[in-house]
DNA sequence: TTATACATACATCCTGGTATGTATGTATGT
DNA sequence: ACATACATACATACCAGGATGTATGTATAA
């Protein structure tokens, strides 16, 4: 029953991937080693023999993801071209393979824990649709006017909004910003950017 | 042993709270009834005689939230003063909130539902300053040169990096956002709210 | 008296972790 | 070259703890 050398690592590759499979569509606590398990066919011991623990499996899973992100972004600030077309370009790529790598996005989900249960995905969405209701024709009304730059749908600025909200509140709960001088800063950004002349 | 009806509806309302306390420090998953009972001094009996079930308990937890959180959007964008003031003063409103409402944070990170596990903040802490250190000079450079606005600090863009990123791919996620062109429309509102000059 | 508003006790299931079994690669002495 | 001893790479079985949900007990409002 002695694999090779290379074959263990396959072994361990393969939980790898059923892990970050499981792990970032049901999230840490949901997950169970039983799903890992049925996701990747080996079994209990297989997986207590390559990982210490469940925490261990995330941590190790965790720190090879964020190491793999961070390389992208590095590479894609490498090119000493313009910091606007850069910036541009990083985010797009990693939203544009976001759409299109399957594992990409998985390992994105992961960081992000986002997704504690898919069964409670459609709660989220609806009510973001309520959101929607809410301020779309506000919106359109500001485009109409000439307030703010006319963009494809309302959706555009609902999304930023709602976007910009999470991502401040989210920082400050890992500790990252606390000032209101700093939120002002950044809520000034999407102000200018989505107006329609300079402040 | 029986309470009058006002206090059997001071029980559940107490119920609520500790529920809101427990399933926005915990997640979903990792959150147990026993935390709750704990929480607000009630037995397992109080709890699933005022709720069908753990999931019935969150969804309605969950329910109330986002009414009261809409209502509070709602009133925000009331006044029919310009929008780009309302705008921000609703971001505002709801973020300086943030920092100073025990209660309101909680209702967000509810929402949320991005603190899966108190546990792991510290996790995602060290990934944001792991992205800090690669992206502070590029951007500090780029302030120097004047490509783009001069902020009080790198981590205003980074934040704003990090925010747009992720904001965008819970959209994704939750299919709200789809398309490549949508994409580069919020881009666009967030590199043409950093630039100096406009495009 | 009866429905209510809980508290208590219980039944069942499931989970993480561990102990054990076992087949096989591999290093080593001869 | 080859037998042997051991480490490795799992599979299987098991266990203690804890989780949800339910059944039951009980005091009291109505």
């Amino acid at each position: 029953m002695r694999r090779t050398k290379e074959e263990a690592e396959q072994t361990k590759e393969e939980i790898f991937q059923a892990g970050l499979r499981v792990f970032s569509r049901m999230g840490f606590a949901a997950a169970t080693i039983g799903d890992i398990t049925r996701e990747s066919n080996y079994t209990r011991g297989a997986i207590y023999w390559h990982f210490k623990s469940k925490d261990a499996f995330y941590l190790e899973l965790y720190e090879r993801v964020t190491s793999f992100i961070l390389k992208l972004i590095q590479e894609c600030f490498k090119d000493d071209k313009p910091f606007i077309q850069n910036f541009r370009n990083t985010i797009e790529t990693i939203l544009f393979r976001f759409l299109e790598d399957e594992e990409w996005k998985m390992m994105n989900e992961l960081l992000m824990h986002s997704t504690e249960s898919q069964r409670f995905i459609t709660l989220y969405t609806s009510y973001h649709a309520n959101i929607y209701d809410l301020l779309a024709p506000i919106i359109q009304d500001a485009m109409d006017n000439g307030e703010i730059r006319k963009f494809s749908s309302p959706r555009i600025v609902i999304n930023l909004f709602s976007t910009i909200s999470k991502g401040i509140m989210e920082n400050i709960t890992c500790h990252i910003v606390i000032s209101k001088a700093e939120i002002q800063e950044m809520i000034d950004v999407v102000v200018r950017g989505i107006s329609t002349n300079l402040a």
